[in-house]
DNA sequence: GTCGTCTATTCATAGACGAA
DNA sequence: TTCGTCTATGAATAGACGAC
């Protein structure tokens, strides 16, 4: 009689499925790095759907407790995250602040003061997102596109690196803004071409994740979602 | 014989459970806030537990259609957001910056210019984290106490509210600041007192989740947690 | 070591209601 | 309107492996 333990067959069905686990630090290294990349994943997908179905805009930045920095940002990390910092309404400035002052005499004048702060530092932060933009790249390795670093290359790689990505992602923001449009407003599918662009950067369309579960290939989850790493210090 | 379809019983078993929904966006007003509301619930969740499985730093800020903002941190969403801001590293910082110069003599000095401004801009950021500290409050609602929002308030209302809250949310912080750490380091239950506070907000432990799943009360996520409505316009 | 794959489970949540 | 609750499902993922 064929036991189940039988030496020839069976040497499958190893896995005991889905265990439940507490919610604790991880002790082992090994597992916790790969939880944090496989929940980073779900998290950044979670967030992706979250974007599409209510029309939020959302930023997540996610730090390793390594040097790794993961960041999320639909329609764009820094707008959403400059909005957060100055406020978040922009509108009729002058009007509001009026207002708030009219209505809160005891109320110190920070939001005033914030305001000015904010747009002399405006023309800086669009400095500082040309700077960002070009770090958010892909390193070249089998992992989602924007789940790369750039801590395996080396600083005279990352100057190469650095000019091509410039303008690279001038490109990849903009086909992926457009990407984005397409499939929260409908459900085309078929995987957007979006060549000419570095090798191993070939995003398919959101539709391809639900249509084949099993197949976790390249994709994208919008648009200015992207890692960096540690681009030779620049605190 | 008693039927299933029994008019005096059985008036139950009407939901069919969960329906496959496409990724798009939800067009029908209600369901988009319903579901807006409930993955956000989710995905603070999900970012929560990563923060503690793996021990990383995370920061979110949802912004919805309207003018409300959602925000979690942990350990605390300006440090987090201001590290990404000024750069991943910041330690040895001319040392580093030195050397970013060397290997990169065609790179711009956009690094030294952002530390500049950043250093100028720490004092005034000290400033804007005391607001928004305060923003952050229960406006006495049922859900959960970090998921509020104060436009329910009038202004006059919200007068007497930021005053408390300015001294309120320091404590608040602390305490949630203890409470994350030993959640994160061993599985103590209990929920925890953090009583002396504004009626309504009493968080309890996060295990109260896992032990009681179909409860859903209050409860942290962690410390810096916290939304803020449109606090009568402050850009 | 890092990732993708494979399963069996646990977890999240869409839809329907009812209360505030 | 806005939430919390309930249930049955759809989805995410822990653990074990295999490939790189």
């Amino acid at each position: 009689m064929e036991i189940n333990g039988s030496i020839i067959g069976m040497m499958k069905k190893t896995t005991q499925g889905r265990k439940k686990i507490e919610i604790k630090k991880i002790e082992n290294l090994s597992n916790r790095q790969v939880t944090f990349s496989k929940r980073r994943g779900g998290l950044f997908k979670k967030a992706s759907e979250l974007c599409i179905l209510s029309g939020a805009e959302i930023a997540i930045i996610v730090h390793s407790l390594g040097k790794r920095v993961f960041t999320f940002g639909h329609p764009n990390i820094d707008s959403i995250i400059e909005r957060f910092l100055n406020g978040s309404s922009r509108n009729s400035e002058s009007n509001s602040q009026a207002l708030v002052e009219n209505n809160f005499p005891n109320m110190p004048d920070y939001n005033r003061h914030y305001s000015h702060i904010s747009r002399e530092l405006e023309v800086e932060k669009k400095r500082k997102e040309a700077i960002d933009e070009a770090k958010r790249v892909d390193d070249g390795s089998d992992g989602f596109w924007w789940d790369a670093a750039v801590d395996g290359l080396e600083l005279d790689e990352l100057e190469l690196y650095m000019t091509k990505l410039e303008e690279l992602m001038k490109n990849v923001n903009i086909k992926a803004n457009d990407l984005m449009l397409l499939h929260s407003s409908s459900s085309l599918a078929a995987g957007a071409p979006m060549t000419g662009f570095n090798p191993t950067i070939e995003p398919c369309s959101f539709d391809d994740i639900l249509v084949n579960q099993n197949h976790i290939g390249n994709y994208d989850y919008g648009n200015c979602i992207a890692p960096f790493g540690d681009f030779g210090q620049h605190g």
